[in-house]
DNA sequence: CTGGGATTGGACCGGCGGTCCATTGACTCC
DNA sequence: GGAGTCAATGGACCGCCGGTCCAATCCCAG
C-alpha cells in the first residue's frame, strides 16, 4: 500500500464498537447488523474489530447485556423491567432467546432468583420456580419479536380464525375475537401474576 | 448444456424435501441445513427445490411442523408432548422461538387453548392463561437449545458460580448447587404445574 | 405425432463472517 | 532525543451462503 491512512485519534474501544451495534439494531433491526454496517459506521476496516470483539455472536451477546438494565426491584417491576426493554430494543427478545447462556441471561437469572428467594423459596423450589418465570419472561420476549404492527396483526388474526374455526362454541369464538385487540403489557403481567399465584399457593 | 441428465423417476415433491431436511437437522443440527446440503441429499440442484418450497425460512417452519404432533391429551401431558418433541429433535427449540407465526406455534397454541377451554376458562382469563402458558413452554424449549452436556454443564456452573458469589447465604448456596444436578423434564413439569395452580387458584 | 407448459439443475450473483498481513504510530528504554 | 518494539489498524482476500435465472428436458393434452 502506498499510503496508509493515519492512526485514528478517536481511538476504537470494545465500548465504542458496542455502543454502535446497539445504535444500528435499535435503527435497522436484527438483519441490519453485519459487521461492514459496524465498521462502517465507525469508519474502520473490519480487521480492527476482532481485536476488540471475537466474534459477531459475542458482539450481539455485548449488545444486549448492554441494554439489560435491572435494579433489584420486586419481582413483579424484575419482570417489567425485561418486558419494557424488549420494547424499546425489539431486537432484544430475539437475541436472549437465542443463547440461553449470555451474561444479559445470567444477570436476568440472578435477579429473579434473588428476588424469590427474598419471597421465602429456598432449595429445589427456588429452582423450579426459578425456571418457570424465567423462561416464561424469555418465551414472552421472542414472541413479541413481531417486526411490524401489521404482521403482528395478521398473525393473531390468522390464530383467531384457525382457533375459531375449530370449534362453533360460542365462549370459544369470544376468546378469539379477543386475541386481536389485548394488551400485549397488560398479558404480560396477568402471566406474572399467575405465577406469582401459582408459587405462593 | 450438450446432455442434460434425464428427469428422475422419484419426483421431487414438498414432501420429500421436508423429509430430507428434518434428517439433516436431526443429523447435524441447525447449522447443518444448508439448501445445498438438501439439494445434494436428494440429488439435485437448487433451482428445483424453489419450484416446492419458497425459502428457507418456510423450510424451516414446515420442518418444524412436521415435527410437532400433538393428540387432544389434557394440558399436562400437551405441554409434555412439546417437551418430547424437542429432546428427540434439539433444533426445534430454536426453531419455534424464531417465528411466533409459523404453523407449528399456531397449532401449539390451539392445542393449549382448547384445553384451557375444557377446564372452564373463557374470555380475557383464557387469553391470558393461554399466553403464559404457551411463553412459558416457548421459553423452556429455547433454553433447552445447549449443543452439547459439556457446554450445559459449564453454562449451568456459571449461573450458579455468579448466582452463589453475590451471596454468602447457604441457602442461596444450596439452591445454586442443586443448579447442576436438576432433572431437566421434572423441572419443566414443575413449571407446569406452577402456572396451572396459578390459574385454578 | 407434435407442440407447449411444467419441471429440472447448474451457472451465476451479491453479500456475509472471518482471516491475513503489510503498514503504521505510540510507547519504552537507554 | 533517538531507536527499537509491538499492539492496533484496515483493506484485500477466502469460502460459503441464500436466492435468481434460464437453457435443456420431459410429460401430457390434442
Amino acid at each position: 500500500m502506498v499510503f496508509m491512512t493515519p492512526r485514528r485519534t478517536d481511538a476504537l474501544s470494545r465500548e465504542r464498537i458496542v455502543e454502535a451495534a446497539v445504535r444500528i439494531l435499535d435503527e435497522q433491526g436484527e438483519g441490519g447488523l453485519t459487521l461492514r454496517a459496524v465498521t462502517d459506521r465507525l469508519a474502520t476496516g473490519r480487521g480492527a474489530i476482532y481485536h476488540h470483539v471475537a466474534n459477531k455472536d459475542e458482539l450481539l451477546a455485548a449488545a444486549a447485556d448492554d441494554v439489560v438494565r435491572l435494579g433489584d426491584a420486586p419481582i413483579r417491576e424484575l419482570a417489567l423491567a425485561v418486558f419494557d426493554a424488549i420494547d424499546a430494543h425489539p431486537w432484544l427478545g430475539a437475541q436472549l432467546a437465542r443463547d440461553p447462556a449470555q451474561p444479559a441471561v445470567l444477570r436476568i437469572w440472578k435477579g429473579v432468583g434473588t428476588q424469590l428467594h427474598r419471597l421465602g423459596l429456598t432449595g429445589t423450589a427456588l429452582g423450579d420456580a426459578g425456571a418457570a418465570l424465567v423462561n416464561y419472561v424469555l418465551g414472552a420476549a421472542a414472541a413479541r419479536r413481531a417486526p411490524d404492527e401489521a404482521a403482528r396483526k395478521d398473525y393473531l388474526e390468522a390464530l383467531a380464525a384457525q382457533w375459531a374455526g375449530s370449534d362453533p362454541d360460542p365462549v370459544v369464538q369470544e376468546a378469539a375475537a379477543l386475541l386481536s385487540e389485548h394488551d400485549d403489557r397488560a398479558q404480560f403481567l396477568a402471566g406474572v401474576d399467575i405465577f406469582l399465584r401459582g408459587i405462593s399457593g
